[in-house]
DNA sequence: AAGTGGTCTAGACCACTAC
DNA sequence: TAGTGGTCTAGACCACTTA
């Protein structure tokens, strides 16, 4: 073959760096959306102007990050988020003896207020910028063992009303995909002991003030923009919260 | 270049695939050790009958999983439990204000014991196996914050010694990597809230009976069999436990 | 200067899916 | 059969490290 100089590389960094960078940028800009197929590997590597080895590595990084879903035949996906599909990577909690089940969620109320300076530093945003917050049970095994409290920015969210939230057909991060455009790729959680206020300890049969697992959560989107801030508390009576550093990302 | 058919791939899977299974083996049997380099990707491409970017692919995805560890211009390395890199992986405690430090570890007690069904179940031997069983003090900022029992099978772990424990240099993962050859590679954790024991109260200073976040750890070696299983119990008056689902493996 | 890994290319062939 | 992604190859050139 001969010597072709490849094409110069911009100063910020490698080739496939930047063919990622674009097609974030595309996914992003919604040009593909939740659940689409994007454009064929040859075609994206004219449009990108690059090799399809190069272009490869790009959406090898994004499949990795389960931004992006390869199906040999079929073509790539926009990563969607679905109850039957990685719901368990963002739902971790297990009854102990380690069974894994779907919470049957009930809205226990939804309302406006400003946000408070923690939240806003969490949130990277101003002190008192307005926020959606709602209130969720969730049931594992017929009994309310999670209480979560969302705050999400009104302006993320525009237009987000009660009823959507109650008539939504899928989880949580596939109505804010479907509906916002916004995809949550990650969260960073923080976790504690705390002490079950009046509202959690009635849903959550257990005394005021007993001790529960708080779990502190932001979510970020594609553009690891913080998007979500939640308040998760868990009776761990009978439950527990599954963490884990193994890197099971590739296993055939 | 001219049409070479490729080498038969075998029943298990792929090249590269059988190439990692390789190299994995080769690991296990120590043949690279912890902190040593690796032969170069010719001569591995050579030794195991593959193109460079076959070898490169078997490398990457055990680089992702930091087994392994490219320096470009030096080589490729076999990953060491170091506490000056990854120290954090597994230690995912902080304080409060997002700070986190390196802690200060003392040995509370050192014994033998019988393995009891739950744990035997957990690390996958016999009830009543024979283990090793001690107990940490980690302080943070100063003071206790975090109490570790740690129980390890006497026969991957033989001649072990309370002193050896405490004459350490370096983190518990480093001494496992160098003095019996097993080499932590990830962990499965699970969380909730628990009650202070007689000794965690003292260490901890808190009341007996109460509440602290209990992990329950079991680590898994580079064939995926556990090695150790840990119960940490850490009071979160002023720290927290740090978990994510961010996948930040490669980021420049 | 020599050796290492890092990137990129151009193309072949295979496996899977849909029509 | 056509089109997709999956694997593999053989090699060029670049960037980094050590000496």
């Amino acid at each position: 073959m001969s010597t072709v100089t490849a094409m110069p590389v911009g100063p910020g960094g490698t080739r496939y760096k930047e063919v990622k960078e674009a097609m974030l940028a595309a996914l992003t800009a919604q040009e593909w959306k939740g659940g689409e197929v994007i454009p064929s590997e040859k075609k994206l590597a004219e449009r990108f102007g690059v090799s399809i080895g190069t272009l490869r590595k790009a959406i090898d990084e994004l499949c990795a990050e389960n931004i992006l879903i390869r199906h040999q035949g079929l073509g790539t996906f926009v990563a969607q988020h679905r109850r039957d599909r990685h719901f368990f990577r963002f739902f971790r909690v297990a009854r102990r003896d380690g069974d894994q089940t779907y919470p049957v969620v009930t809205l226990v109320n939804f309302k406006r207020a400003k946000c408070t300076p923690a939240v806003a530093a969490r949130l990277n945003i101003d002190d008192g910028t307005r926020l959606f917050v709602f209130t969720n049970a969730l049931a594992l095994h017929e009994k309310v063992v999670v209480v979560d409290t969302v705050m999400l920015p009104e302006t993320k969210f525009p237009g987000l009303t009660e009823s959507m939230l109650r008539s939504r057909s899928n989880t949580l991060y596939n109505f804010y995909q479907d509906a916002f455009g916004i995809n949550v790729t990650g969260t960073d959680e923080r976790l504690r002991v705390a002490y079950a206020s009046e509202l959690e300890s009635k849903l959550l049969e257990v005394d005021v003030g007993a001790p529960v697992l708080e779990v502190e959560r932001v979510a970020y989107s594609l553009n690891q923009k913080p998007v979500e801030y939640r308040l998760t508390r868990i009776n761990t009576e009978h439950y527990e919260y599954i963490a884990n550093t193994t890197k099971a990302s590739e296993n055939a």
